[in-house]
DNA sequence: TAATTATGTTAAGAAAATCTGATGGATCGT
DNA sequence: ACGATCCATCAGATTTTCTTAACATAATTA
């Protein structure tokens, strides 16, 4: 009393193209009695003859023949379904949700993208753009598959893998030029123009002073790193920008960009993502054409 | 080392809609570990996760999102199959070459092939027109799936059913249409025109008359009771014809049409077809069919 | 016409796949 | 921390499928 299976379709096909049980059989690699079997079988649980057994030779009936191509139909799709497994074990393919924070997004996805498309060309990414904190809610809940920000994410469900290290740059306005590199103590004390709260260079722009997070600093902050080097370029005061910025953000603008004294402040960007994501081993790969992708955008920049 | 079978895609369908092993199993109608063990199965014999079990949730991955669909569809073709089957039990379906003889076929086709539509929708009719001998072996060669012609056939592997019995009409000019009905004896000795060899329709005017077969005869033969029809109106002798012959063939030409004296001379008209087709129920149901079509068309005419 | 060959079916036991129920580990909510 | 939920694993039972052997039938040959 089951349903039809894979099995009598494939035997029904190879007795179709041979119109022979024994040869049929053998093509199958099994008996012939089992091909037999299989076809009654299959016969019964359509309700219908598909053969036609006439002395000495086998022939499809009407509806036989009517069945034959539909059914190989049914076999070829399986058989696409396999080459599509095949295709994609390597490889990341369909849709890769991938959030970054916005202090990288914009200055990280345009060469990503490009890289992609050439290491994964089947892969449609789809950017979501977002603080931290909500980047590692959307990825346990499901809602994004990997994510770019700032290491160390302390979470046991997720894994995550270094895609690389830059330093901050200091950026003031012209005039101020002439004026010494500054300590993270003089830092301190000086007009400092942050990011709002949540996102994670902030925090870590007044770690490097040695501010705690919550000092109650809100005046000058912005939404973007755009805004901060536009607020600087105005003499409202002083900023930090990860390097990645440092051409789309102050390129035609009025500012000096500049290293900082030993040691540097820094910030380490990585992938995460869910640990219990069989894909573990093609995002790995993704992270290292990120890597691959930001070292070109250097070169180049 | 075994390819994939239906079950595990019915199963991963389940799986999909539910995202759950539980209720899915319960859909299923199979325990729980069952379901777990196929989808194991299945994502092995693909060679690639389909399913992202992290901690209470079930996922699928981004190459399981893209199967389902492909899953699916193989499981709709399957069900379509299958209801295929369930329409075509009862009817014929598809292909259905049929095989007439020629003094059949003209008058007979017009009323099947209208009724045929009506009764088995789905059903195309390739009509073959040959003579019996020809009909016989295209049949037993499985060129044509069944065949309607005059009974009795004589051959072990054919099975055949009456369609209906029709009486044979004289023929002949209008100028004598006061001569009396000759009897057999008498129509010995007219000149009595005649389809060519091989025709049955020969066989059985001649044998009306008390003739052999093989009497040589042959001046006159005609291919087509039109032909020997137009012969007797321009006065070269009489002709028989069949009954349902008789609208399309004498209607408008200068032929008087009259019921010979009894025992009238008559051929029984029937459907025949391999003893070893698994589709004889329903060639019994075409042929009641046929035998309606032809009280219709004798009705109207 | 009887033996032979080709072909497919039936039958019985063996092998393989699948299922169930019990068990265990992990996660989540309280 | 405890109980509930959920899925994986395991062992044994069940079902399906396969193979070999025997049988039936039709075409071929002697």
């Amino acid at each position: 009393m089951d349903r039809l299976s894979l099995r009598q379709l494939r035997y029904f096909s190879a007795l179709a193209r041979f119109l022979h049980f024994g040869r049929a059989a053998e093509a199958c690699a099994i008996s012939q009695p089992a091909l037999s079997m299989q076809i009654k079988e299959l016969e019964q649980s359509l309700g219908i003859n598909l053969i036609e057994r006439f002395g000495r030779q086998t022939r499809l009936t009407a509806f036989g023949e009517r069945a034959v191509g539909a059914i190989d139909a049914i076999l070829k799709a399986i058989d696409d379904l396999d080459s599509l497994a095949r295709a994609a074990q390597g490889n990341l393919v369909g849709r890769f949700r991938l959030g970054m924070i916005p202090t990288i997004a914009p200055y990280l996805f345009p060469a990503l993208i490009e890289k992609a498309h050439e290491d994964f060309p089947r892969l449609d990414i789809l950017l979501r753009e977002a603080v931290t904190a909500k980047l590692v809610e959307e990825l346990e809940g499901g809602k994004i598959d990997a994510a770019i920000m700032a290491l160390p994410i302390d979470d046991d469900l997720l894994a995550s893998v270094t895609i690389l290290r830059e330093t901050f740059l200091l950026v003031r306005s012209k005039s101020q030029a002439n004026a010494p590199i500054p300590a993270p103590e003089t830092l301190k004390n000086m007009p400092l123009l942050l990011l709002d709260d949540g996102h994670c260079f902030r925090a870590q722009a007044l770690s490097y002073c040695g501010i705690g997070a919550n000092a109650g600093r809100h005046a000058f902050d912005a939404q973007s790193l755009s805004t901060l080097v536009r607020m600087a370029a105005a003499g409202q005061g002083v900023t930090l920008i990860p390097e990645m910025a440092r051409d789309l953000e102050t390129r035609g603008t009025d500012v000096i960009v500049q290293y900082l004294n030993d040691p540097q402040p820094e910030r380490v960007i990585g992938m995460i993502w869910r640990k219990a994501n069989p894909m573990a081993g093609q995002y790995l790969r993704f992270a290292e054409m990120v890597q691959k992708a930001t070292m070109i955008s250097r070169t180049s920049g």
